[in-house]
DNA sequence: ACTAATATTTAGATTAGTCTAAATTTATAT
DNA sequence: ATATAAATTTAGACTAATCTAAATATTAGT
C-alpha cells in the first residue's frame, strides 16, 4: 500500500528529475515539497526500502521504472481533473491547480478512464501540459520558451512553464492564453526582454514571461 | 483544522443518531468506522474537546450544531459525488459508494457547488437519499418500507435503506430500481414475508427485503 | 441486592510523518 | 591543501491515529 504522502514525493521527485538531472538532491525535494531535508531524508529511504527509487546517501534519489509508473498515473489523475475542473466545472486555469492537487490521489481505475472518456480522452490540460494516456505514453509537443524563439517568426502559444496563479493571472490581464498567435517583432539583449504582437497589440515582456512561455512554430 | 479522520467520525455520528436516539454510544461506532472501541474514546474525547460534540463518559455522543453543521456538508458531498458517478461515469449504483467514500473529503466550496449546478441541482442520490442544498437544507420525502405498506395499495419505489453491493445487486437482478410501481398483493404474517406485482411480474420477498425498500403511496 | 455479563475507559505501546538541533559529509575558495 | 561554507544525515522529540490488555463502570438476571 502506497500513502498519500509517499505519493506526493514521488510526484515530486519526477518533476524534478525531468528535465536531464541524473539525480535529485534532498533540498531541492524539501523545497518542492515544502518540508524539511530531513524529513526528506527520512522519506526517501522508506521509498528505496519500497523501491519506489534508489538512494544514495549524501548524491540524491533516481526514480525507479516502478516509481515513475506511480508519478505518470498521478500526473494523468492530476491534468485530467484539471481539464474536468475547467471544461465542466466554470474553474479558471489560475483556480485549478489547487483543487486536482488533492483529487490525483483518489484511487479507482474506473474513475479515471471514464473521467478521460467522458471528457473526450484530451491529450493536454489547461496549462498545454500533456495527459497521458491509461498505458503511460503522452504524446509531447516539440515547443520553445518565447525567450528561444526567432525574430519576425510566427507561433501558436501552446503553454506555460510556471502554472502559478500570478503568471496566469497576468496572461489573463493581457489577453494572452493556449492559442494565441504571437509574432516576434524584437528581442532586446541588454535584459533579454522580447516584444511581440499578437491580435493587432504590441507589447513587450520580460525575461521572467518570455522564459514561461511555451510556443509552437505555426 | 480538522482531519479526515475527525470528518469520518463526525460523519458516522450523525447517522447513527438521526433516528431518534439521544445518545450515540461507543461500540455503536466502533462498529461503523470498523475500530475498537477504545480508538473510539480517544477520537472522541478530541472532538469533544474541538466542540463537535458533547461528550458524557460512559454514556455516549451527541452532535453540536457546529458537528452537524459539518456532518451535512459531508453527506451533501458524498451524495452529490454519487449522482456524478451515476449520472456521468457510468458507475451503477452499487459502485458509486467507496469512491464516494473519498471523493467526500475534498475540500472546496466552488467545487461542490459548480458540481451541484452541473447536476442541475438534484433532490435525491442514486439510492433515493435526500441531497442537502448549500445551506444544509433537504427535502425529506415522507417515504415508507414495503414492511409497512399496505396490501392492494400501488406505490412507487423510492429508495432503499441498506446501500450495500448485495442488497443492490439482488434488486438489480429482480428487476427493481428507483422508479418501479409496485403493488402489494399479499403479506405473510408467518415470516412476514411480502408478496408484490411490478411490471406484470410477481414475487415474494423476505421480511428483509421488505425493511430495505422504501415506498411512497402513488 | 448481588453477581455476572457487557460496555467503556485507561494505560502503555506502535506507526507515519514531521520538526529542531547537532553531527557528518561534500563542495568551494583561497 | 586546508579552511570554510553548504548540503545532508542522524538523534531525539512530537502529534495523530491506532491497537492490546487491564481496569472500571453500567446493566441485567436472579
Ligand atoms: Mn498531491
Ligand atoms: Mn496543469
Ligand atoms: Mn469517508
Ligand atoms: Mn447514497
Amino acid at each position: 500500500m502506497i500513502t498519500l504522502t509517499e505519493e506526493n514525493y514521488i510526484k515530486a521527485i519526477y518533476h524534478l528529475g525531468k528535465y536531464g538531472k541524473a539525480m535529485v538532491n534532498t533540498n531541492a525535494i524539501a523545497e518542492a515539497l515544502e518540508t524539511k531535508a530531513s524529513s526528506v531524508t527520512d522519506m526517501v529511504k522508506k521509498l528505496s526500502e519500497k523501491e519506489y527509487l534508489n538512494y544514495k546517501k549524501y548524491q540524491g534519489v533516481v526514480l525507479t521504472e516502478k516509481g515513475k509508473h506511480i508519478a505518470v498515473n498521478i500526473v494523468r489523475k492530476h491534468r485530467l481533473w484539471e481539464v474536468f475542473l475547467v471544461e465542466k466545472l466554470n474553474f479558471t486555469w489560475d483556480e485549478v491547480h489547487e483543487v486536482a492537487e488533492h483529487l490525483e490521489h483518489i484511487r479507482s481505475e474506473k474513475l479515471i478512464n471514464e473521467l478521460d472518456a467522458f471528457l473526450e480522452f484530451p491529450s493536454y490540460d489547461p496549462h498545454g501540459d500533456p495527459i497521458p494516456d491509461k498505458n503511460g505514453n503522452f504524446k509531447n509537443i516539440d515547443k520553445i520558451a518565447l525567450s528561444q524563439s526567432e525574430i519576425s517568426h510566427i507561433y501558436t502559444c501552446v503553454g506555460v512553464k510556471d502554472t502559478s496563479s500570478h503568471f496566469l493571472k497576468y496572461l489573463d490581464g493581457n489577453k494572452i492564453g493556449l492559442g494565441t498567435i504571437i509574432e516576434v517583432l524584437h528581442k532586446e539583449p541588454f535584459d533579454n526582454s522580447v516584444k511581440i504582437k499578437f491580435n493587432a497589440t504590441e507589447m513587450v515582456v520580460s525575461q521572467n514571461v518570455a522564459k514561461n512561455l511555451f510556443l509552437k512554430e505555426v
